[in-house]
DNA sequence: ATCGTTTCCGGGAACGTTTGCGTGATTCTT
DNA sequence: AAGAATCACGCAAACGTTCCCGGAAACGAT
């Protein structure tokens, strides 16, 4: 193949069509073997034919084909993501985590979205799967009622790590947001905030996070002795991908005979979306309804009103879900033991969950 | 390689470990050869052959590797992405595009971030390229001036699409929102409000979309006979990544003998940030500045004012950017004539940029 | 019977890399 | 000085594909 230097940026060599190690070989008269050997500093190799190949390699940029080394190990180096939508604020950030970690641990990233729909993440994975990827990074769609393809591909040794929304019974490496605390905690202010009647409006009913979520709502409650009505809770079951569904949900509790103060809202895209149809009914925030939510929108302090919200260390949970796959893909021995780390959210508290006299 | 067929979910046989076509020839007792032509309904096969391999292909769910297939014909199939930031509404809608049309053509997407900077650019883009990626699709950084390293790349023949912030003097594909246009909408709007003092907050002057956009507000301007103040003018060269620098600039503009009435702001991350800031001061939007910018956030109708703003159809420009270039990476002969496709943004009308008595 | 044509299939090189094994040359033993 | 040990390097296979080439078998034409 051609050599053919570029140009130079600031002291860094462009190249385009790249250098191989034949080339290298053919350069010095030696064999590609002593080239290959030499470049990862063998001992095998004499002093000098080691500087010369080194010095050569650096000169003409030298990059090994990452394809052939694929081919080679059989390892792809790279990761598959499976999130419901990256057009989040919860995900994208997460996948800037994801990111960071894999480009500097030299894999890259594949990401593949749901939109709450089982079949499509099964499509996903088989997709993954017959791109080779070396493990898999999941956060389950809202759908999600059968893991059985991930438990086989478990126990099969293949690595995946799951973040958010887990799946409860594989057991595997999880990072997931301390839950039932961040619900307990703003469902704890909005009571502190002087409210008795408290709604919950939540995402569908087959994920884990919305179970730990309506416990440590539901603890609250328990805790200050108020009673936990069965019709304040609310489930959208698209996990908020359909409008409608969430409307329904927001108007029927805004219209029952005793309707509740405030409502403490369990996921990132139901958040915005109950803001914007309460405001849209010309309903008052926190006047007529308080509100707090879990969300990870960086601009809900800008908000009319601006939005109490249970915030998640979404970048650190992608972060650490990509260390710990990572590590799995690379460890030597099948790994047993498994961790499930969790993360404190952030209670952030703003005017709409206080109470208006 | 085993056979290990996994588990079947709704019809569809999950495998891990992957049958290669040696497999398929072994059991059929042919060579790997038929199996490659048998698959792809090659003349040369026998139709009862063809069928036999076929028919245990479909069995064995065979799926050929896209690693050895790369390295086969150089080409990886993967396209790089080049963005500021992924944590950002236009670029995540865009990225969302991307991936869209990338996905059901059969190529993966590798996203690095900029933040902003010219060093990380040159280094993303090399590491692509170490990548061996088949194209690149670039928004320059607010940083850049020096394009020499995509101009020896598209000398070369190397597919490069620019979208969004695009580079003046290279002749290649482009995707473009009507800058001028969008600009010129959102100064008039504010003019029929009622404002002739009009201030433009803007991005980094290496951008071409800064030009394009300063120079629609100012035809407005000049349409309704308003004189140009260029100290109503700020560049953020940082393009927002400073906070400082934006807060600076917005003080400046407030603290004036003759403050405008009004900002048109020309950048994403800046209509955000400038919100946020002048809110900090006390300042009243719309009541003492009124204000509208560029922003591709959905909630900013929840706002407090609700923005106005220009919207620019990201999702549409990632998608049609990627036909571009994966059409340029599949073409046969090199291509000769580039096209530059404007998309028009859309000006959505709110409080804030209203005149109050 | 000979030649040409068609049909159908296998051998093997190539893509870029790693690595087990083999080997000639040098140095070290005693 | 002869054998052993060490050093420095090359050969070739392998990863999964594709594809050029070559060739056997069958058939038709003369």
């Amino acid at each position: 193949m051609l050599l053919t230097v570029l140009c130079s940026i600031r002291g860094t060599t462009i190249m385009f069509e790249s250098y191989t190690i034949k080339d290298i070989a053919k350069a010095l008269g030696v064999s590609t073997s002593t080239v290959s050997r030499a470049l990862k500093g063998s001992y095998e190799i004499g002093a000098e034919t080691k500087r010369l190949v080194q010095e050569y390699a650096e000169k003409v940029n030298y990059r090994p084909n990452p394809i052939a080394l694929s081919l080679k190990d059989q390892k792809s180096h790279s990761i598959g993501v499976v999130v419901c939508e990256v057009a989040n604020d919860y995900f994208s950030q997460a996948i800037n985590g994801i990111e960071s970690i894999a480009y500097n641990l030299g894999y890259h990233v594949i990401i593949t979205q749901t939109h709450e729909s089982f079949d499509r993440e099964t499509v996903n994975v088989q997709h993954l799967l017959s791109r080779h990827v070396d493990g898999l990074l999941v956060s389950l769609s809202a759908q999600t009622t059968d893991t059985s393809q991930y438990k086989y591909l478990h126990e099969k040794g293949f690595p995946i790590v799951f973040f958010d929304r887990v799946a409860a019974d594989i057991d595997t490496h999880k990072v997931i947001a301390n839950n039932f605390k961040g619900a307990f905690d703003a469902t704890e202010l909005l009571i502190a905030s002087g409210f008795k009647k408290i709604a919950h409006l939540t995402s569908s009913s087959n994920l884990l996070i919305t179970h730990e979520r309506f416990n440590g709502f539901k603890a609250a409650l328990d805790k200050h002795g108020i009673e936990f009505k069965p019709e304040y809770l609310k489930h959208c079951q698209h996990g908020g991908m359909i409008y409608d569904e969430i409307e329904l949900a927001v108007k029927d509790l805004l219209a029952m005979d005793t309707s509740p103060e405030a409502i403490f809202i369990g996921s990132d895209r139901l958040t915005i979306s109950c803001v914007s149809i309460i405001k849209k009914l010309g309903v008052k925030i926190p006047g007529e309804i308080a509100l707090a939510g879990f969300t990870n929108s960086d601009v809900v302090d800008l908000f009319d009103p601006p939005l109490t919200v249970v915030r998640q260390p979404a970048f650190q949970i992608g972060q650490r879900a990509t260390e710990l796959l990572i590590k799995t893909i690379e460890s030597k021995w099948p790994v047993e033991e498994y961790t499930t780390d969790m993360v404190d959210t952030e209670l952030i508290a703003r005017l709409s969950s206080q109470k208006l006299n």
